[in-house]
RNA sequence: GGCUAGGUGGCAGAAUGGUUAUGCAGCGGCCUGCAAAGCCGUCUAUGCCGGUUCGAUUCCGACCCUAGCCUCCA
């Protein structure tokens, strides 16, 4: 039984698809404005590692997670870059697949793109003033009517008195009340502009992702996620709108992942401490690294970003590697699945405990290095390995071989070639042999501070991995 | 001010009404020419004050502190 945190109940559920066997889940996706952000890509590998465990547990899944292409950053920066908005956005859509890919996040069934869904926002939109939730404003937007939509605030736990006394909801002249929201601005000069029964115009935020959703999963789905900083206003709106369009329900589950911050603080760029995902990307010894941090701490609870705690990751996965290394895969992994396998989809169930599941991966590979060591079962070992990769498989970290693992490097181009190692190991294995122990250790003292670390084995093997 | 989440050992981070996850770091041992890796052992903890209980880090209440939302934001 999967157990899923719901943000809408403050309580965990147990999942039942709505259509058994298949999950319909939506994520709110980035603006495609710039690079994202690492806090972006905390969002995105929650949501991939969700759909992946959903899938490991044999469910059918079917992820939808949008584009915004239609957007006033779009379009500030590509008319401050002389660009047109549509390319602008193109640009760092296409980069932001390069940057996923990397992370090991799987393409979701479907991609939306706001621009395309226009017809489908406007349909809704008429439904709402059909429906009398909506109006259009004097200054032609067309407004929702947040007083017509009783439940309005369940999600976010708000009270509209509440939020009118936080006293920082600036008036807008043509709103009925402040905390009302725009579904459709009327045409500025220069700005994209479809035409609408309420004239020229483009969509607000909010009703991008209501129409994307409605029309991608049907009104009613089981899983709807994103970042808590959507929860209010945004997915509140979202609800608004489906709802009061539809009539019926929407997602049935809502979850939302916690931030990542810098210095305990919320990255913002009025503070300046924030880091796109392509730049720690390049910092790294391999995209794992990231991934591996985002999900050492549970997807719900803040977690601090530092170079420390990538320095601890990176620590983490060699110990995995490790295990895995010199363990021969013959005909692709075996898999039996064992308690260790159960002990992770158990805390897994539990609303996708991954610090838990990372625990019991741990616990495989010391396993798996009694089982591999001298006098030990080499077949318990190759089962046990191949267990370590399924698992650490549906996390999408230990995909790649463990050699390529412990040659790689945070600084691609600096440091000794290959060749350059092998050839002082060869050196150093000449004065080994002549027992001239400290020729020997400078050779190792000298690849040492060039960040090359050997290992000597059993039978005068001497392997080594960039740390 | 309103609302929400959280305060666990040197660091990170789970869990739990009583038997003290996990990783990194430290210390001791085995192994090694010496190391590295690994294995074994080991030291540090549950913000503060009350209450319930045989017993609370875990439940309840007050307090202190932190973060977030209330405005675009993953």
């Amino acid at each position: 039984m999967i157990r899923i945190h719901n943000s809408l109940t403050g309580e965990k559920q147990e999942l039942r698809p709505i259509e058994p066997g298949h999950v319909r889940m939506y994520s709110c996706g980035v603006t495609v404005y710039d690079y994202f952000h690492v806090g972006n890509a905390r969002m995105l590998v929650v949501f991939d590692m969700v759909s992946r465990y959903l899938r490991h547990r044999g469910l059918r899944v079917t992820y939808v997670r949008n584009i915004t292409d239609v957007d006033d950053k779009i379009i500030n920066r590509a008319r401050e870059a002389g660009v047109d908005w549509r390319e602008w956005a193109a640009r760092y859509a296409a980069a932001m697949h390069e940057d996923l890919d990397k992370l090991g996040c799987l393409r979701p069934e479907k991609e939306p793109k706001a621009s395309e869904y226009i017809d489908e926002m406007l349909a809704m939109i008429g439904q709402l003033i059909a429906n009398g939730y909506a109006y259009q404003a004097t200054n032609g937007d067309v407004m929702y009517d947040v007083h017509k939509f009783a439940p309005y605030g369940q999600l976010s736990g708000k009270r509209l008195e509440d939020l009118r006394a936080g006293a920082r909801v600036g008036v807008d002249g043509a709103k009925r009340d402040p905390l009302d929201f725009v579904l459709w601005k009327s045409a500025k000069p220069g700005e994209p502009a479809w035409p609408s029964s309420w004239g020229e115009g483009r969509p607000g935020w909010h009703i991008e992702c209501s129409a994307m959703s409605t029309k991608e999963l049907g009104q009613h789905f089981d899983i709807h996620g994103g970042g808590l900083d959507l929860k209010f206003p945004h997915h509140e709106n979202e609800i608004a709108q489906t709802c009061g369009a539809t009539g019926g329900k929407f997602a049935e589950i809502w979850m939302h992942n916690g931030f990542l911050n810098i210095d305990n603080e919320k990255m913002s760029k009025s503070l300046g401490n924030f880091f796109t995902t392509r730049e720690v990307l390049a910092k790294i010894k391999h995209p794992e690294v990231l991934r591996f941090f985002l999900l050492s701490s549970h997807y719900r609870g803040p977690m601090n970003y530092s170079p420390d705690q990538l320095a601890q990751a990176e620590a983490g996965l060699n110990r995995l590697y490790t295990a895995l290394r010199d363990v021969p895969v013959v005909g692709g992994d075996l898999y039996s699945p064992t308690q260790a396998a159960k002990d992770f989809d158990a805390a897994m169930d539990d609303d996708f405990n991954t610090p838990e599941a990372i625990a019991v991966l741990q616990g495989l590979a010391r396993e798996l290095n009694t089982a591999r060591a001298a006098g030990g079962d080499a077949h318990h070992a190759r089962l046990l390995a191949g267990e370590l990769r399924a698992l650490g498989a549906v996390l999408g970290v230990l995909k790649i071989a463990p050699e390529e693992w412990f040659r790689a490097s945070a600084s691609a181009t600096a440091g000794l070639s290959d060749a350059d190692i092998d050839e002082r190991i060869a050196a150093r294995a000449a004065a080994k042999s002549a027992k001239n122990w400290p020729e020997s250790d400078r050779i190792r003292k000298e690849l040492a501070e060039a960040g090359v670390i050997l290992e000597d084995k059993p039978g005068g093997v001497t392997t080594w991995r960039r740390g």
